[in-house]
DNA sequence: TATAATTCGATAGTAATACTATTATATTTA
DNA sequence: TAAATATAATAGTATTACTATCGAATTATA
């Protein structure tokens, strides 16, 4: 698996960019250097002149991979969310019983990022970091509609699908299974921005905390045991 | 009660302002237009510039209110909260029953908001769905920790330790009630938004769909009955 | 291998933003 | 009536978020 993780690359709507920054050893440096520079600056400091400076290239030729900050960070977002999906898909693979499952799941979505080595260019950790700080920004915006009808959130939108389908399976009567997914993932980064930032409004305060919080939260919701 | 309310002021953190917009007609017409002219054009495009023009006032004069306008959007977040907590106060005053109090209270937080006719320069539904689609960014930021500190956020986490300690009134053996609240605070601003951007993400589709999946969602966590 | 196409860097330029500073005028208050 | 305060008008600055053009280097193709 290690190899098949090797020569893998995460899928993203091609409006997103202008030009894939796969493709090139300039556009795999501005993604890299990016994740460090948002988490480093913030989304509203940061700008493609900086970025320029420091990979040593130019402001223009981050305009010819990207047409705007906010796309980058859209492209970012997918691809954080599309490398989830992998790490959900190979976990519980082949798993049969429904509600281990997403007992595994709920895990997956929201434990502390760990590295992987098999995106040598890409900071998982910080780039988890960036989503927890920056994600809501870029749809609370007033092209939310737009660019969602272009695609450019399917792949969160799928993340949180499988969620409340996996949901739906272990107890069929709940109602409000979408609701509840889209809780978790949206619940999931806001804790670990409570964690540390606002650390009296949650009792999320050690590794684990956030999995044990949500996994009773959904678990008491449905029609079924966790370990049943 | 009418009247009460017709003298009543919401106490906001005075550093948030440079001289307090209660306190002269330019300063109640910058926050009722700033409130249409954000819903209009969203925060991004919104600027003290365009809003000058529109109150028939000068951009350097609205600077004498508000340092920037990540202020105003501070101002009115925090008026927001504010006045949710005493609709919260009015409401369940008085009530001995801790659970029905509790229900009543997720009931208050997470409905949609209704026109309140004791602030004539202050249209609440407006303010409401701004705080749904900014609200996010006003602590989305670099500066969160010192303007944390400033006390910025005080009211906000007032509202939110309130709900804390119903929740733990009700069951005291409950390990989550300040992520709980949280979690029903934040979720209850993102169910409404995704019912309106993102509808395949939610379940929430009719007035009063939001306050039941909360309110299930709080007490199948908590050892107690919703009506006991 | 010649040539065509692509990529990138460099430079210049623009409109708008987010302010700051100063001065003049109008209004309120002592 | 003078003094204090509030507001409007104007001007100016650094930065942002781009767009356009051009030439050099690299890569692909015939």
């Amino acid at each position: 698996m290690e190899h098949l993780l090797q020569s893998l690359k995460i899928g993203i709507n091609e409006k997103i960019y202008v030009k894939d920054p796969e493709s090139s050893d300039l556009g795999k440096r501005i993604i890299g250097e990016s994740i460090l520079m948002i988490d480093a600056l913030g989304f509203e400091s940061f700008t493609f002149k900086k970025l320029g400076l420091k990979i040593g290239s130019n402001e223009s030729s981050i305009y010819r991979y990207f047409e705007n900050k906010h796309n980058l960070l859209l492209y970012l977002a997918s691809w954080y969310w599309g490398w989830l999906e992998y790490q959900l898909v190979f976990a519980t693979n082949g798993m049969a019983d429904v509600t281990g499952k997403l007992k595994k799941t709920i895990e997956i979505l929201t434990k502390p990022t760990e590295e992987d080595s098999a995106f040598s260019h890409i900071n998982e950790v910080l780039l988890n970091k960036i989503v927890i700080n920056e994600y809501s920004k870029s749809y609370l915006t007033k092209e939310v509609d737009t660019e969602n009808k272009e695609g450019y959130f399917v792949i969160y939108k799928r993340l949180v699908n499988r969620l409340s389908a996996m949901i739906a399976a272990v107890d069929s009567a709940y109602a409000y299974p979408s609701s509840l997914a889209s809780t978790i993932l949206e619940g999931s980064l806001h804790q670990h921005f409570l964690k540390d930032h606002f650390t009296s409004l949650t009792d999320c305060r050690n590794t684990g905390d956030s999995t044990a919080y949500f996994t009773q939260l959904v678990f008491n919701s449905l029609n079924t045991e966790p370990n049943g």
